[in-house]
DNA sequence: GAGTCATGTGTACGGTGTTTACATCTTAGG
DNA sequence: CCTAAGATGTAAACACCGTACACATGACTC
């Protein structure tokens, strides 16, 4: 029991963040709405504002999370590749960040939607930190080609924009998974093209 | 004047799209509120429910519309590739095909994001006609990869799936555009990296 | 000309994010 | 220890939204 139910709830930042994580995985980022989240807190609706300036801002605090979560599955992935020639190494950790991300948006949908960029506002100027804050999902990308660098698997030069095409490619084939044609399709056929998509995509950045 | 102002507007389904449309362009699908739109048209909120099921039904109508006029755009643009050996022509095409949906999404960003299956409510299932809508932009692409494979520049046995490889790198880069971090970069290295990643992918289904 | 049906209006309900003013608790300083 | 200040909650209200229901209007058919 971390509520005190008393005036002062004592922990509520934490707690809105973690019923807007669950509501999020259900339903997507639509579904963290205010009013439904501070009742399920037994708390008023602007209790929310203490802590987060907007809806928004509880919102980029949820994706803040979802994507240090997917970095971590991306992760785990990626430890289970056994050594071998460095080059080939690299690639299949550069092949393992792929499919994670891939992997990721199909396991949690709702987190996957919640996570990056979503279709927001149209008169947005994104404030600020555009550079500053990156997400730990495209860290993995960045390092793992870097690695293919290293290992001599990619020339200094091709290693410039790689970045734009890879989470291109994967973050294209999430949506059209999650939201677009790819939906209709089974499983076993799904990962048949992510894999395709993926593999493509590494091989044409060289 | 293509309205009668009086009890029966006599035109309101069409222009409700256009409004939407107008609405959508500035600032995306957010943008289409149906009770702002009726005010516009000088018509009662309910007015549309004659005319659509729903929001989201009108959100449809106005998405397909921005669908032709993208694959117009893009065919626009295909046009202008001056003839040459079958082979080096077709992948041209190709080319333009990618470089034309992502010259879409940046020239009207507003109308791409309403264009494709924006990120809904999470309890839903697309009714129906999953396989017979497909859309015109998606069709030029097929089109295109069938005619690579004519050209004799595509196997057929790497000719099934292209057609998601490649979706998915020009949808994702466009997200990436749009409201990704790319957005922080000036025209000239987005159109760079466009190029990269379109020519990119190219190479990486061969 | 009468009646039917498509298409418009009025009113109302329940929902939302957010603002403003006020209440309560916690906690630091004399 | 007590008090003032600041952090954190509540209450009421505003301006919106999508949508359902009952009714009004007008155009077209027999």
């Amino acid at each position: 029991m971390s509520s005190k139910d008393s005036y002062h709830h004592g922990n509520l930042r934490a707690e809105l963040i973690e019923a807007a994580l669950a509501a999020a995985r259900r339903s997507g980022p639509d579904a963290i709405v205010l009013r439904s989240i501070t009742r399920q807190l037994r708390v008023s609706p602007n209790a929310a504002y203490r802590h987060f300036a907007d809806r928004q801002a509880l919102i980029d605090a949820v994706a803040e999370s979802i994507q240090s979560k997917m970095a971590a599955a991306m992760h785990e992935r990626m430890l289970s590749i056994e050594a071998g020639p460095p080059d080939e190494r690299a690639r299949a950790q550069l092949r393992a960040v792929g499919l994670g991300y891939i992997g990721f948006a199909r396991a949690e949908p709702g987190w996957f939607d919640t996570a990056f960029f979503g279709v927001r506002d149209g008169s947005e100027t994104v404030t600020g930190d555009l550079s500053a804050r990156v997400p730990p999902p495209f860290e993995l990308l960045i390092d793992a080609l870097d690695a293919l660098v290293a290992a001599g698997a990619l020339s200094q030069t091709r290693r410039v924009g790689a970045e734009w095409a890879c989470w291109s490619a994967v973050h294209g084939f999430a949506q059209l998974v999650l939201h677009g044609p790819l939906s209709a399709l089974d499983d076993t056929t799904v990962t048949m093209f992510a894999e395709r998509t993926v593999d493509d995509i590494i091989t044409g950045i060289h």
